[in-house]
DNA sequence: TAATCCCGCCATTGT
DNA sequence: ACAATGGCGGGATTA
């Protein structure tokens, strides 16, 4: 029975990669500067709670930063380099794999240069209350859910990588080492999901990538993080204009899978809350809906739809049809080019321009200091 | 079947 | 009290 008629849900697209992906392409560009998580919501077609899964590791890696409610401060790429550098330090600091216990306590958790500190203030300071002593080993009890948080999970996860030698963890074995937190126990079934969106997300972002363990077969991710480059050389900088373009949105969204629904059977309650609005109007955003920017672009966009993986989808689909490559794929930077050719759609084209464009800016900001270099705080 | 991981309920925390 | 955040894990989807 059934009826679906032409589309059949596909989780694929609904993946927290892609959707850090059109994340991404929709707010790298410039005039970008704050992020409004309503908006991202309704532009990408999804949920809050899944902006928040975005939203919190970006913010990990130092892509943004929280700015007050509902809104974050957009960084940028060029603030990586930085962010990875001092979790390393921190990881290398207080954790030191192998461990021998656990990670010392649990002191300082963000990360990010910050702002220097408020030049203001002439002198005493006011403000209420000024009973943060520091000593005291102030476990809070409410911050416990902060140890269970994404966000920090990203940070040692990523710390995992920057620090020790191993470069191909498997989530279960990152799992079982980042189980160090307080007195976790068992079976950590829970943080393998969520090393799972994790993995998802920054292989979106390449910064990491599947991979199998040699012998075992066994799946397991190699970091990639910033990878050196040498020359820039290859990467014919900006070919084209098109600069801003994106017209096109993608959104994913189309055919949900949903819990409740139609079901054929059992007693359907009066009463189900269901989704309050549960109008997924995704379907073609719109092209010129948009909001502050004047962004007209006439968006010659042709109705793309289908599109099934995002520029940076974690493995690459082999359906690439003449395509004369090794497998093996070392460097983006070679295989971005390689590939721009061919996409009938034209906005995944530009998109996809786009995109690599914004890679390469970030790659030449990181090449200009070595990443293994100290910076002087 | 095992590996992956989307979805959204609902506990927390913020205002 | 209500709104914003975000653990958590059931179970659908894929490999």
């Amino acid at each position: 029975m059934d009826m679906e008629a032409g589309s059949a849900y596909c989780r694929k697209q609904k993946s927290l990669g892609l959707l850090c992906s059109n994340f991404l392409n929709l707010y790298n560009r410039e005039g970008v500067d704050t992020i409004g998580l309503d908006d991202a919501a309704t532009r990408l077609g999804v949920e809050r709670r899944r902006i928040y899964d975005i939203v919190n590791v970006l913010e990990s890696v130092g892509i943004l930063t929280r700015k007050a409610k509902n809104r974050y401060t957009w960084k940028g790429f060029s603030a990586i380099p930085q962010a990875l550098q001092e979790l390393k330090e921190e990881g290398i600091r207080e954790n030191i794999l192998s461990n021998g216990g656990n990670i010392s306590g649990k002191l300082s958790d963000d990360e990010d240069d910050d702002s220097s500190s408020n030049p203001n203030s002439s002198s005493q300071n006011d403000n209420k209350s000024s009973s943060s002593v520091l000593p005291k080993f102030s476990a809070s009890r409410a911050d416990n859910r902060k140890e269970k948080s994404l966000a920090l999970l990203t940070q040692n996860f990523v710390k995992l990588f920057l620090c020790s030698k191993m470069e191909m963890i498997s989530l279960d074995e990152a799992a079982k080492i980042l189980l160090k937190s307080v007195g976790e126990s068992q079976p950590n079934r829970t943080k393998v999901r969520r090393l799972y969106d994790i993995a998802n997300v920054l292989s979106s972002m390449k910064f990491i990538e599947k991979t199998h363990h040699p012998e075992t077969r066994k799946p397991a991710f190699r970091w990639l993080g910033l990878k050196d480059r040498p020359d820039s050389a290859s990467v014919a900088p900006v070919k084209e204009s098109k600069k801003r373009v994106f017209g096109t949105d993608l959104t994913n969204s189309s055919t949900k899978r949903c819990k409740v629904d139609t079901v054929p059977e059992e007693k359907s309650n009066p009463v189900m809350k269901t989704k309050p609005q549960p109008p997924v109007k995704c379907e073609n955003l719109g092209v010129e809906e948009d909001l502050h920017q004047g962004d007209s672009e006439p968006a010659p966009i042709p109705n793309v739809r289908s599109y099934q993986f995002g520029p940076f989808a974690p493995e690459i689909p082999k359906a690439s049809g003449a395509e004369e490559h090794n497998p093996s794929v070392p460097d983006w930077e070679s295989l971005a080019s390689a590939y721009r050719p061919q996409y009938h759609n034209q906005a995944l084209k530009d998109l996809f321009d786009h995109y690599v464009e914004a890679w390469q800016s970030w790659y030449s900001e990181v090449a200009k200091k070595n990443p293994i270099q100290l910076v002087s705080s």
